[in-house]
DNA sequence: GGGTTATTCAAGTTGACGCTTGATAAAGCA
DNA sequence: TGCTTTATCAAGCGTCAACTTGAATAACCC
């Protein structure tokens, strides 16, 4: 039996696609402001709270909540270092490009400065 | 017939959808480098170029890419401002969290300070 | 124990993804 | 004009996401 491994690029797979819904990025919204449980989460939504349910699941698979358990409630919290590790992937991607838009403006600058060749 | 309007949340789901592919990210971090054509891109991967055809078009749906032409060729560019969008949205949700851990860490100093109720 | 409350499980529908193969279009080259 | 290259279109297949409704679980309250 394999042992259970997740890449980075599974994890980066989970982050952004729980990201890639409006339902679940407001849910995050709200949960910024405090812990909340399904119902309260639920409560300003037109579907039905097991509808909440799944969206919940796929947060905690992305890692970007976890929950506890209070009485029958099971509370939602944010996590907010795994929003961190999207950003750092962004911006490795905008560093390399802007290496790239510095040396050509180094190229322009010397071509407009030297005008030979 | 009515006008084609993109709301916030829609462009913001057609980003972050675009970003949960590893397939996609690949793509973006070499288009980082610079243009490329299709068969360019397609080529490190064991799949079809109408499979990274499909992958292009999505990424070009959440505006990170936009197409030229040049002879019989397709180049795709990294269109960056529009990661930006993307970190926008998370650094507004990780704001809202560090204000309150802010307002807990200063009611907590309080009871510390005062030990008094 | 019996009834409410909070949540999940299970099954089913609809639609979108991720891929395939085969056909088509358009530009370049002999 | 034909042959090649580049890329898209189109149909089909399997999986997963986004919901639904109904049933089950589990903790609390009388």
């Amino acid at each position: 039996m394999p042992v259970e491994t997740t890449t980075e690029d599974q994890r980066l797979d989970a982050l952004f696609t729980a990201l890639g819904d409006s339902t679940r990025r407001d849910i995050i919204a709200r949960l910024s402001a405090g812990e909340a449980t399904v119902k309260e989460l639920a409560e300003p939504y037109a579907m039905s709270m097991q509808a909440v349910s799944q969206h919940i699941r796929i947060l905690e698979r992305s890692g970007l909540i976890s929950r506890g358990r209070h009485r029958q409630t099971r509370p939602c919290r944010l996590e907010p270092t795994v929003l961190a590790d999207a950003v750092s992937w962004i911006e490795e991607s905008r560093r390399t490009w802007s290496e790239r838009m510095d040396r050509l403006e180094t190229r322009l600058a010397a071509l407009q400065k030297g005008e030979s060749q």
